[in-house]
DNA sequence: CTGAAAGCGCTTACAG
DNA sequence: CTGAAAGCGCTTACAG
């Protein structure tokens, strides 16, 4: 029933034309300069009947949909998901609905998400990019397409980005532990050549060829099919005691999940035994008394970041790209 | 440029009707009887062009936008963000796309959630309803709209849903406790008249009656908007010695979450001084050697099952409600 | 085998 | 002050 209330029911019940119910109803009655005695009963009546406007109709028309596009790695992480909710916290309130996609990493899943979006006409995205996923961005940007990239970015494209300092902060995270006396420091890391994996590694070599004390074999890289059982045996190795490892930085909060879990169930002592420092942090630090420093990520502005940037191109085409690099902060400073 | 390639362009540039066109990219060639040189030469076109067909017309047109609409309390909570990557994945299976809305427990959000995503036409919604919300999922239930209640439910309304067996769950959890010789079992539980938590209540009162072992003053309520400070004064209240708690239940993770962080910052330990059981886990569980089993949600089911019966109903408007109840074990049971 | 037309619900020039 | 018409991109009867 209350569905087949339209602006055109409304109009032929009171007699008038499609245009005078849709100015009323769009509050443009002075552009329109309808009576305000027809302007009232239209309103009432739209009321009455529970007038609801059908917003794919109005996007066919106006070229504009209200509908951005989300695409992260997957929504069950909780570093996606804080990003998530604070995206459509600020999407709505600028009066746009936000579509999500997963891609689990996976480039083909990413192309065809795109797909799917573009052909619900979005006017914008925002997308963490996948590894091999720097060729569909460039093809979305020659179209014009407004996009925003977050959390990784392609250096060499003109894409707009919301990224964190990852390269400094790396390298104070591990400067953090050579201050503290630590001398083998090891770095688990995603094998990846994305830029923010990319940096995090170039300021943990950075910190650490300083201080004198550089040596590759104290980088592990893990794959993200296969993170468990890499990052396992990457523990392994490291904490076998001719390593001499004192202290191990966990590049995101992904791998130091897994990557704690095995210190412990080698009843490993933190602190003690072995320092940490992670990238991001996890729910469960704050649920035991183990000294974890890891490095904050300002997660609401960088959703906020990535609406605003994204809307000010949709608002604007020539918009030129804007590149954001917000700061984080190792949790024990101030 | 891309965006500009349509049916319409497609026909004009071969000189052939937008219904040809129409017909053999839906892969209608057949009903249609164009025949196979044509069809090819459109098919190549299209491709070349880089056609792709605008869902929001087509939706228009057909009167179906293949969308739905997930409604849940807070995507940043593990157990809906987990829901939530679960139903975008069998969502898409069967070709639908999801949006979602937050209503951090808020009946005013949810109403403003449900507006506006049936202005976007979803074909049906999964909701997660809020304390308030009988009226106004009577109301979709009126208007013939596809539902389905996700987590909770109201028995007066003939909705379909996919729940668990709070009761029986509930009710077990803390016949576990009394089998550990817990006499004085506390139950730390939301304010709410919501399905899920009256069940779980009922099934805590039930399991302590029989024992000979109830009193209501071992059952603390909190509000969902002053969470952190009730659990914290309940927490207090109850772990007093002169109360001779001796187990806590928690009714939920985002209560277990905070419950177990004062119970560790009151120095107590887990089982020794108090035991603790919860409903649903939490992900630092992993990261301690803190026996905390818990009661077992099949999240993914609970998740393909709304995304099945949502479906049914979208595709057969005269689809009886379909009720499930689905079965959930505890933690350290086979 | 294919075209012409109508219409989904809306908005926007244009005309009077 | 208001109406008639066109058109967004699509699909679906209908006609030939």
């Amino acid at each position: 029933m209350s569905q087949k209330v339209s602006i055109k029911s409304i109009a032929q019940q009171i007699g008038v034309s499609n245009a005078t119910v849709s100015l009323v109803l769009n509050g443009k009655e002075k552009e329109g300069r309808v009576s305000k005695e027809m302007a009232d009963k239209i309103r009432q009546l739209a009321q009455e009947l529970n007038y609801k406007p059908n917003n794919l109709a109005r996007g066919l028309r106006v070229g504009r949909s209200h509908t951005i596009g989300l695409i992260v790695a997957d929504i069950s992480n909780l570093f996606f998901a804080n990003l998530a909710f604070h995206i459509q916290e600020y999407a709505e309130k600028y009066g746009y609905t936000v579509l999500i996609g997963n891609t689990n990493e996976s480039e083909v899943k990413s192309r065809s998400i795109t797909n799917s979006f573009m052909g619900r006409q979005v006017d914008g995205l925002i997308i963490v990019p996948t590894e091999d996923g720097e060729d569909n961005i460039k093809s979305l940007l020659d179209g014009k397409q407004p996009i925003v990239l977050l959390d990784r970015w392609f250096p060499n494209l003109q894409a707009s980005h919301v990224i964190v300092d990852n390269f400094r902060a790396s390298k104070k995270a591990v400067e953090y532990l050579i201050n503290e006396k630590c001398k083998r420091i090891a770095f688990v890391v995603y094998d990846s050549k994305l830029s923010h994996m990319l940096e995090r590694k170039r300021g943990y070599i950075k910190a650490m060829e300083e201080a004198g004390i550089y040596d590759p074999e104290l980088i592990k890289e893990v794959r993200y099919d296969n993170l468990k059982e890499d990052i396992n045996a990457a523990m392994e190795d490291l904490l076998d005691k001719n390593k001499k490892v004192d202290a191990i930085f966990f590049a995101t909060n992904s791998i130091s999940m897994i990557g704690i879990r095995k210190i412990l169930n080698l009843k490993l002592r933190i602190p003690k035994d072995i320092r940490v420092v992670c990238f991001d942090k996890n729910d469960f630090f704050d649920f035991t008394d183990i000294p974890i420093p890891y490095i904050q990520q300002p997660i609401e502005d960088m959703g906020r970041k990535a609406v605003e940037v994204l809307i000010e191109q949709i608002e604007n085409k020539n918009f030129a790209p804007s590149k954001i690099e917000m700061f984080t902060k190792l949790s024990n400073e101030d």
